[in-house]
DNA sequence: TGTACATCAGTGAACGCGCGTTCACTGATGTAC
DNA sequence: TGTACATCAGTGAACGCGCGTTCACTGATGTAC
């Protein structure tokens, strides 16, 4: 039975965000490595030890930090994907793009967390494989639906290596079952590519070469939806 | 006039280099953000004072390291791509994109030292510029050696943006003249697909996707040489 | 509704540690005459 | 070739700093009767 929540369990939860929340914007400052328990309780005006009461570890804090960005992510892209009519799958492929891209651009210190190099000593527990995937799956699915309306053209591309076909072969049944070899490699293509993008942008490797990103972003994710064969 | 190289000159260089390697084998222990000078001038036996008469300060060396990556892993793709006969342009390019692939397993910690998320509070001085140049300067090399020799299938492509066209022809004169805004772009996707793939794997994106890495990379840039119009 | 006890949040001091950088110094190497 | 001086490499102590984590504690909140 949902007993009331008390004052102290509403207290803690929202402790619990003010912290997480204090230490997103340490990570905005100083980056993941140097993500430092003491700051975050200095900046809550709390004594240090008292974080202890909420997170067992500096590495808890960055797990859930670590959570939290991959479930803002996925949100935020199922969201914006959610807005685009069923039938229109380039757009849904467009748009979810787009709104990864958007978040990473708004939070880059979260984006580097999760898809920056990882942080040196640190090893990401199970639980956040779950979040991890939000955003790769709502790609497929798109395409699982482009297919399944017959709008998904098929490509013959060099031929899949074996144990390439048997990964795909295990993910088939419980991800997206109506695709095919080449279209799982196609979909893994895209999002490598919409991943490497964003990384390039926000890493600055393209800083004297493209000035108009966001230009140059939707006409490349363009170009990768026409490539997944959806039209 | 060319001075006989002294003992001290000598002996300069070679502890120059030994630093180096050791913040190197650091940068592997620890990664960047943690990079100690003391612990450098500790695992050379020498005071952490002397390290400041080789390198004025922890960014300084950090960007001898960046330097040096850059300068490694462009030398290997160079060796590697200069191997290959000259009219065999998608061999170039697959190879040239493996041996990039093959250092970057080698030696994981300075891949992420310069294509991983920045390290906090560094910020890279214009020397680390040029050496950043090689492996995309080779990449269009060899597609400009196509091009030359009317081997490259150019390809339509959705609408260029023209502030991209812009930024194309601002590097065409002196980058890679044979190429359209097409090539371009298609050479900027190669290149974003290379490290983006690369990274996907170094950085444990794929870990429980795809098992035999190496197998799926060959076959993917396969692929994207088969995009780029090589044949 | 009131009381007695258990649970929990938060404190402040302390532990042992490592960091980058500066400084005055010693002694070896290099150079000009 | 030998001497006098300048340059340079390396030392060790010190500066001021921040870190993660533990611990015994106080006082407030929650719960069982």
């Amino acid at each position: 039975m949902s007993a009331p929540r008390t004052a102290r369990a509403r207290a803690r939860e929202e402790l619990t965000r003010e912290i997480k929340a204090a230490a997103s914007r340490q990570l905005t400052d100083v980056g993941a490595a140097a993500l430092s328990l003491r700051a975050v309780a200095r900046e809550l005006g709390m004594a240090s030890s008292a974080v202890y009461r909420y997170f067992p570890s500096r590495d808890e804090l960055l797990t859930a930090l670590i959570v939290d960005a991959y479930d803002a992510v996925g949100a935020a892209a199922e969201q914006a994907e959610a807005s685009v009519a069923r039938a229109d799958h380039a757009g849904r492929w467009l748009v979810t793009a787009t709104a990864v891209r958007r978040w990473a651009v708004a939070r880059p210190e979260e984006y580097a967390l999760i898809f920056g190099s990882p942080v040196p000593g640190y090893r990401a527990p199970g639980t956040t494989v779950d979040p991890a995937t939000r955003v790769p799956l709502l790609l497929l699915r798109v395409l699982n639906d482009a297919a399944d309306a017959g709008q998904l053209r098929d490509a013959r591309d060099a031929d899949i290596p074996a144990p390439v076909r048997a990964d795909f072969e295990a993910l088939r049944p419980q991800i997206a079952p109506g695709l095919s070899d080449e279209q799982y490699a196609r979909a893994l293509m895209a999002w490598t590519q919409l991943i490497g993008s964003i990384s390039f942008e926000l890493f600055d490797h393209l800083k004297n070469v493209i000035h108009d990103y966001e230009a140059y972003f939707v006409f490349q994710m363009t170009g990768v939806g026409a490539r997944l064969g959806l039209n």
